[in-house]
DNA sequence: CGGCAGAGGCCCAGTTGTAC
DNA sequence: GTACAACTGGGCCTCTGCCG
């Protein structure tokens, strides 16, 4: 069977070769012999007149041609198996559904910690990959490879469509014994003191309040960078540093441990966190559903919600 | 030694021809 | 128009040789 004089089976070989970079494992991923998907690879050749793949040494190594085919096949059969293969209404009571998500330390604890606690109630079956944040996550997204981006939306692109969850603002914590901070806290300290500062990615690209900073030509010290907010606080116990993060995860924080939270001597912006999936999703009723819990829930959120108790005694 | 590709044989889906 | 049998060809398999 021929659709436009192309077997459509020999676009499900091309993605296991582009994906394995080696036809005998690509072979075996799609439950050909290793001949049956040389052949396949052959008739590809004809097909597109393209070599499609050479070797280089012991790698397989793929064509300008075939990398070129590589984003439109991936898209297209996972097209099919959302829109087809699994156009199934969903049932969150049975379905096994993994969700890869990529978001910061602090959305996972003031926010995401949420949707797992409601999930272990209605839908025990479906598990989490959270992931640190990518430099590429458009790639990410583009090739289906994760389900949703959680981040501050001016960090997201036009290329997917995306909701906003809720809005946050940034304020200053420091150790509670920290005598400088028992009253409103002034331009000059704010810039004398040592600060811990959360950078983001194997790039570190700085957060909101450093971009705000830098906007403004100041220039504060810096003492120690770390990945994430969430080790901001315990480096800052018993010593005369500060640190900014989201108010939410602040008190998240001064709950449990002897913190300070202060406002910032200066007009750092707020931000708006959203949430983006791969355009292709649009219709996928897992995603679907995931969307709509993860709406209701940064709507409760930002209603004022206070922090789910917790549900199981551990 | 591991991996790719060709040879030969087999299987089965699709096509063709025929009977009703 | 439908059902069935015979035929055809594409694609898969195992086996094997070649190459890096």
């Amino acid at each position: 069977m021929r659709f436009k004089g192309l077997d459509l089976n020999l676009l499900v070989a091309l993605d296991a070769v582009m994906t394995a970079r080696n036809l005998t494992a690509a072979a075996r991923k799609i439950n050909l012999s290793q001949p049956a998907m040389s052949a396949a690879i052959a008739r590809l050749r004809t097909y597109f007149r393209d070599e499609l793949f050479t070797m280089r040494g012991r790698e397989l190594v793929p064509t300008p041609g075939a990398e070129a085919l590589a984003g439109p096949v991936r898209e297209a059969l996972l097209h099919i198996q959302l829109s087809i293969i699994s156009r199934d209404a969903l049932d969150p009571a049975q379905s096994s559904r993994r969700f890869r998500v990529i978001l910061s330390d602090f959305m996972t604890i003031v926010f995401f910690r949420r949707i797992v606690d409601r999930m272990a109630q209605e839908a025990p079956a479906v598990r989490f990959e959270l992931l640190p944040f990518s430099d590429e996550p458009d790639d990410l997204l583009r090739r289906g490879e994760v389900d949703f981006l959680i981040l501050p939306e001016l960090f997201m692109s036009s290329a997917h469509p995306k909701a906003t969850l809720f809005d946050e603002s940034l304020v200053c914590v420091g150790c509670r014994a920290n005598k400088q901070l028992s009253r409103q806290l002034t331009f000059e300290q704010y810039i004398s003191m040592g600060h811990v500062t959360a950078k983001f990615g194997r790039a570190l690209r700085p957060n909101l309040e450093e971009w705000f900073l830098l906007e403004h030509g100041l220039r504060r010290r810096i003492e120690v960078v770390v990945q994430g907010f969430s080790l901001i606080p315990p480096l800052l116990l018993d010593t005369s540093r500060i640190g900014t993060m989201p108010l939410r995860l602040a008190r998240h924080f001064e709950k449990r441990m002897p913190l300070r939270i202060i406002q910032p001597p200066l007009p750092l912006p707020t931000f708006t966190e959203a949430l983006q999936w791969p355009s292709f999703h649009n219709t996928d009723p897992a995603s679907i559903w995931m969307r709509r819990i993860l709406l209701e829930e940064a709507s409760n959120m930002a209603s004022g919600d206070q922090e789910p108790p917790t549900r199981r005694r551990c």
